[in-house]
RNA sequence: GGGGACGUAGCUCAGUUUGGUUAGAGCGCUGCCCUGUCACGGCAGAGGUCGCGGGUUCGAGCCCCGUCGUCCCCGCCA
């Protein structure tokens, strides 16, 4: 069809905002057609915008021309509608729309541009098809839902920025075109045109950088920064990312902890969600212990040390091994399950953990009834609940160390607390319509999307943050039969510690900290190494020699030298906040332009191969196994 | 690199257990009709290399082998 002009037309309002009280105003309103009802004479458009939608009446007989154009028009193509608000009839009014007390009737319609046939509708909720919406995001987010993310996604940002810059921080910007470090995650290399063979790296994080400003003397830094790391993605996990990375001159720990949980609180706050501070702690070794993980979700109960309810006698005959952890964890309101519907959880456990588990408890009733219903009281569970026991299983021996250090969890204990953790979350996801207690989080984020006013809603049940704290600065790694850093060589061990760098390492505890919420990992940060001559300590007890750490840290170790403060900082992952607020399940919803989990981009196709001339300025030869 | 789920019309799915005529439904789409719908309604119609390749068989959407793609998990992510 022949499409019109948008001449002086002036948009006016947006479709979703107007109400019975607008009755009688004059509009001109301009978005796609949601849905398009023509009963011959009378046909009804919603028109839809970023704000909602509003129903244009256009009536054979008060707009004729206006009406022959409305038979043309399709869903998704660009309309303007000139015309009318008016009260709709009694009973014609639609309690299901903001909008559904009026509706425009129009004395023009102006076809902006028609449209190809989208292989979806944005008028219905997401299609199962994640292929086809990232091929067509243009299409996807014109979805209210959508929409509605990244509005959420802008408000928090804003809150964010806006609390840590009254909170003194500053906001500055780090290079995006750096240097390479190979420490941690892989890098993103960019090859220089002008030097070449040589290469800068996309940052993994702004670390070096936002330490170097402590040095510089902003005191208070902070910057919502693009993150990038080549490894494979995840539910959680994108090539590149939000975080809000902070830093602070003369901090203790508690000072970082009180920074983030007031930006925080600020930022669930623009959620709609109220959202308690301080949040709570626990030591990475009780946290492996009471939730077999490094970022526990607290909505659900925990680990229960079941070793109580066992002979030494029992255990041989179970063949459990005695000497590593016997834990015990509960699925609430599962009930019962078949053989078959245990089967089908097996694949979920980690064999490769050296851990065994008995999830039949009728078996185990049979020939220990009075440790089955030991297990069941320790763990505090009702009839109803699903229970399995995690044990160290004794005939899969897995590498692992067997130095076994006073105060500090083996690894081998680790391994068995992990795959009960793995276990549980894993079993939490699926049955989580029968547990119900993930549904606490959605109805939260439903009633704070929902709330009609500028009241919070209580988060305090659906979400809940946890610090964890007393990191082991070093691990021992197996193979290379050393220490080897836990964490970045620049976090500082605690000041109380410092004396057994060298003679006890596996004593040494780490001033680093990590914030998890509902099972996810929200940051990580530390306070930092700010001394010469203890950096040197760490290199020398990592067995870096000086010419390694000036070769890998160089212009970093230099600043060092002039006047560094004692600072430290933390990063929390922009996306996943607001993942969790905005409840979904995983980061492309909140992310517009995201990579599939094989790490391509479907709408821009990205990867791909490059010209001759592009590869020849750069001073590359790409090599293909054929 | 490893494990699991999925792949049938534009979309959502059934059909695969037990191989058997021309592969179905709903939504969407096209045309016609309709002045109060809002998931409008009515009538008619178009639309499929059952992801791809190979094999078994008289015969494959269904069985076997391989391969590709999407998702989830492990490894990896200092």
């Amino acid at each position: 069809m022949s499409l019109d002009f948008l001449g002086n037309l002036q948009r006016t309002d947006l479709c979703g905002t107007l109400r019975a009280s607008d009755a009688g105003k004059h509009v001109v309103l301009m978005g796609w057609v949601n849905r398009r009802r023509d009963h011959g004479n009378l046909i009804f458009l919603d028109l839809r915008d970023r704000s909602g939608i509003s129903q244009i009446v256009l009536d054979a007989e008060l707009c004729p021309e206006g009406h022959r154009k409305g038979e043309q028009v399709r869903p998704e193509y660009v309309v303007a509608a000139v015309g009318k608000v008016r009260l709709r009839a009694k009973d014609a009014i639609n309690p299901k729309m903001p909008t559904g007390e009026i509706e425009i009737e129009a004395t023009e319609l102006r076809v902006l541009n028609d449209t190809r046939l989208a292989p979806f509708s944005p008028a219905e909720d997401a299609i199962q098809n994640e292929e086809v919406r990232l091929k067509y995001r243009y299409v996807d987010m014109r979805r209210p839902e959508m929409q509605r993310n990244f509005k959420l996604r802008h408000e928090i940002t804003l809150a964010i920025r806006d609390n840590l810059s009254q909170q003194g921080f500053l906001e500055i910007e780090t290079p995006i075109l750096t240097k390479s470090t190979p420490e941690g995650a892989r890098d993103f290399l960019v090859p220089s045109r002008v030097h070449a063979g040589e290469f800068f790296a996309l940052p993994q994080s702004p670390q070096i950088f936002k330490q170097i400003l402590m040095i510089s003397g902003f005191d208070r830094y902070f910057q919502i920064a693009r993150c990038f790391r080549d490894e494979d993605l995840r539910a959680d996990r994108q090539l590149e990312f939000t975080q809000v990375d902070l830093e602070m001159s003369f901090p203790r720990r508690e000072d970082v902890f009180g920074v983030v949980e007031k930006f925080l609180q600020a930022g669930f706050a623009a959620a709609g969600v109220e959202l308690p501070i301080p949040f709570p702690r626990i030591s990475y070794d009780e946290s492996m212990r009471q939730y077999g993980t490094d970022k526990p979700d607290l909505r659900l109960p925990g680990l229960t040390d079941v070793r109580a309810a066992f002979t030494d006698e029992q255990l041989g005959t179970l063949q459990i091994d005695s000497a590593l952890p016997i834990v015990a964890f509960r699925i609430p309101n599962v009930g019962e399950l078949s053989r078959k519907e245990r089967e089908d959880n097996h694949p979920l456990f980690d064999l490769k953990k050296g851990a065994k588990f008995i999830d039949d408890f009728k078996r185990l009733a049979k020939g220990f009834p009075e440790s089955a219903a030991k297990v069941r009281e320790l763990a505090g569970a009702s009839d109803a609940d699903f229970v399995i026991i995690v044990a160290g299983d004794p005939a899969h021996h897995i590498k692992a160390s067997d130095t076994k250090f006073p105060g500090r969890l083996s690894e081998r204990e680790i391994n068995v607390y992990a795959a009960a953790g793995n276990f549980r979350s894993e079993l939490a996801k699926k049955y989580a319509d029968r547990h119900g207690a993930f549904k606490v989080t959605e109805e939260v984020v439903a009633a704070a999307q929902s709330r009609a006013d500028a009241g919070l809603v209580d988060g305090a049940k659906a979400f809940q943050p946890i610090w964890l704290t007393d990191f082991p600065m070093f691990e021992y790694d197996l193979a290379a039969g050393k220490w080897v850093p836990a964490h970045h060589p620049f976090t500082a061990p605690y000041e109380a510690d410092m004396a057994n760098l060298v003679s006890d390492p596996a004593s040494v505890r780490a001033d680093c900290y990590d914030l998890a919420m509902n099972g996810l990992e929200l940051g990580s940060g530390s306070i930092r190494i700010h001394r010469k001559d203890v950096q040197q300590q760490i290199f020398a007890s990592l067995g870096i020699s000086d010419e390694e750490a000036r070769a890998r840290f160089g212009f970093f170790l230099d600043a060092l030298e002039y006047g560094t403060p004692p600072h430290g900082g933390i990063a929390l992952g922009l996306d996943r906040i607001v993942m969790l607020l905005a409840g979904a399940a995983n980061l492309r919803e909140v992310i517009a332009f995201p990579k599939t989990a094989k790490a391509i981009d479907l709408m821009a196709d990205a990867p791909t191969t490059v010209t001759e001339q592009q590869l020849k300025e750069l001073h590359i030869r790409v090599a293909l196994k054929s």
